[in-house]
DNA sequence: ACTATATTGTTCATGCTTGAACTGTTTTAG
DNA sequence: CTAAAACAGTTCAAGCATGAACAATATAGT
């Protein structure tokens, strides 16, 4: 038995995780509430957000970004597409190639959610000052890079 | 129009915040693969790590600990009850709730899944100081406070 | 005591997410 | 040039998560 190995209770970088995973689990839940307003469901609004910025983009590159599958990007895309927010375009020299497009109206939804989220996330950054907010980012981004390591 | 308002591109604070989130989804699914021996799902985990911590808790105070509604524990604790894993003995007082406690076999893997976990997060941190750490945890619990208050 | 309100857990329909199997296209190797 | 491998996208079945409606129990106010 390994009953007397030390408790994850007694770790701090345990707690700290855990405080990541909090937040980031309440942001999603309250910005999911702000974009009702706009008739748009999260994962439909992450869509849309990653295509207004890299407009073009492949439906490959746009999983990879949100680190989905892509079946996930097959199922979600047709519903948007059938409101009308989206285009999708063969590329023109890989005919397995689909790019992905806003609509005007796709848009004006992006950029509405887009002012709604960055608000939300001000508000609640808002406590803290410039300087630890980027030492969060750096930390994050050098678990991200720890995580890619085999470990085993 | 407001389009000439900021973009999300140029504001730091969002793209911090993005690293965070990219982080929490890059770990929760690296974790469901570290538990794939203990064939325990992570949201069996989860429940399991809780009442781990807190023995007897009840069905209502387990799904506020873990953000996520009363339907979903009570849909969840049936499979992991049949499994043997977890006891549900009704409260002496108070006979609406359920009191959740771990058979010895449900301890075993709470425990080995924890000891995965706790590693996994010493891992992907262990490139970042115990300061720094902290600062993270302190950022976050701002976080999640100021994501209480009303904002509209 | 007695009605109104609140609380605990369950069930149901709906929607998101995943991984595996599949089609069609492109690239690579021999 | 052709066969094998890699790649982009789709489909399907299964599991997770949610909110609304519900039953049973507890609490409060009169």
């Amino acid at each position: 038995m390994n009953n007397n190995q030390p408790l994850p209770w007694d770790n701090k970088r345990f707690w700290n995780w855990i405080a990541v995973a909090r937040a980031c689990h309440v942001v999603k839940q309250r910005l999911a509430k702000e974009l009702a307003p706009l008739d748009i469901k999260l994962p439909h609004f992450d869509i849309l957000a990653n295509i207004y910025r890299s407009e073009g983009i492949s439906q490959q590159d746009l999983a990879h970004k949100l680190l989905v599958g892509r079946s996930n990007i097959s199922m979600l895309l047709p519903q948007i597409e059938k409101r009308g927010l989206i285009e999708r375009r063969p590329d023109n020299g890989d005919k397995r190639v689909l790019r992905l497009y806003l609509t005007d109206k796709g848009r004006e939804i992006a950029r509405r959610g887009l002012d709604i989220e960055v608000g939300l996330i001000e508000m609640s950054m808002s406590t803290s000052t410039p300087e630890e907010c980027d030492l969060v980012g750096d930390v994050m981004k050098r678990m991200i890079a720890n995580m890619e390591e085999p470990y085993d």
